[in-house]
DNA sequence: CGCGGGTGAGAACGATCGTTCTCACGATGG
DNA sequence: CCATCGTGAGAACGATCGTTCTCACCCGCG
């Protein structure tokens, strides 16, 4: 039934556990059952645990950025309308059940003091959103600072909804950023 | 020499490793090295890993927000003055040698998911920050409103500071703060 | 003096982890 | 038909973890 490649049944069965639970907290056999295969089969694909979560991460990194991009771009419209899609997009996110925040977050708080890749990857993660951002925010015609501060917004949100279970803070973010976006495009004039 | 009562010796030990670490990934025989204690008083003051992880997380909340009250008190001045000094006392934060974002996101990526008293803190200590942060606003004559935006900023800043090891969010954070005030007071105006 | 209770120091225990090995089996090629 | 190789299934291994136990020792009280 399942023709999936065994490589892609591992990688889906480490990130809802890692995502769900804490890199730390999952055992190589839980990934083990949960992707149908054999250890064998595992450490065939990815030779060490640290393997697997650089992957896991790697993976989940182009999938999320990928998710934003394609719905700004089909939000179309102005670019302060793209700029605002952002926080819908976090929103619709904050909703998805399951949702623990962001993953990169969660691995360099757990492992990034230890395991220097995944502090890599978070912050990887965190420059490739700015820079998306800022993209953004310069199609706007306001000035740089205003991405780094939508992007500190975007992060609050993220946090703030993981912890209080609470969707609504990608609206609040939003708002505020509606805000940022309006005084920094009249200050320019 | 030192008199100190094993229980702040344990404590701060804990908090050292934990912080530093993750709990996860220190084990109670490194707590009870760096404490100078043996296992036996260790188990006697915390009877299980998860009660010393509940008062690592209780008193670094406490002292987390008692300092913050007391830089925003001493700061004096105008309560928007007070309301900004938020913002530069997360500066000092995180310009300190071994910064690493904040326990409680931290404590909540790693076990929130598994450990429902983690939860509860990181929640908990969140919810305290929101309502120090109301306060303030709401002597400044701003609605409810701009509070939650200014703590989604402060969030978003921790977490940037911490990921990117950059000092200067907590700017970013303080100088999108101003506008959001500002312009909150002239919609009331 | 003797003895009971608490201590220090660390070994021991059982569980779990990441990783590797065993071994019977099934397909393949000569 | 037989030798070979890779596989599935899971046991095994060594390390580490949280927690408890052992035991020699020291204290105050009879």
């Amino acid at each position: 039934m399942e023709q999936v490649d065994p490589r892609t049944r591992i990688l889906d069965a480490a990130e809802e556990l890692f995502y769900g639970q804490g890199v730390q907290a999952v055992g190589m056999d839980a990934v083990r059952a949960a992707s149908g295969l054999t250890m064998r089969r595992v450490y065939q694909h990815f030779p060490s645990k640290g393997d697997l979560v650089e992957a896991y991460l790697r993976r989940r990194d182009a999938r999320w950025r990928a998710g934003l991009a394609l719905y700004v771009a089909q939000a179309g419209g102005a670019p302060r309308d793209q700029l605002l899609a952002v926080f819908d997009w976090l929103g619709r996110w904050f909703a998805e059940p399951g949702f623990r925040g962001c993953a990169f977050v969660n691995s360099f708080g757990e492992l990034g003091a230890t395991t220097p890749a995944v502090a890599a990857a978070a912050r990887h993660h965190k420059e490739e959103f700015a820079a998306f951002l800022a993209a953004l925010v310069e199609a706007v015609g306001a000035p740089p600072g205003t991405a780094v501060q939508l992007a500190l917004l975007a992060e609050g949100a993220i946090t703030t909804a993981a912890v209080h279970g609470d969707p609504g803070a990608a609206a609040d973010a939003g708002a505020a950023a509606r805000v940022l976006v309006d005084a920094a495009l009249a200050a320019r004039g």
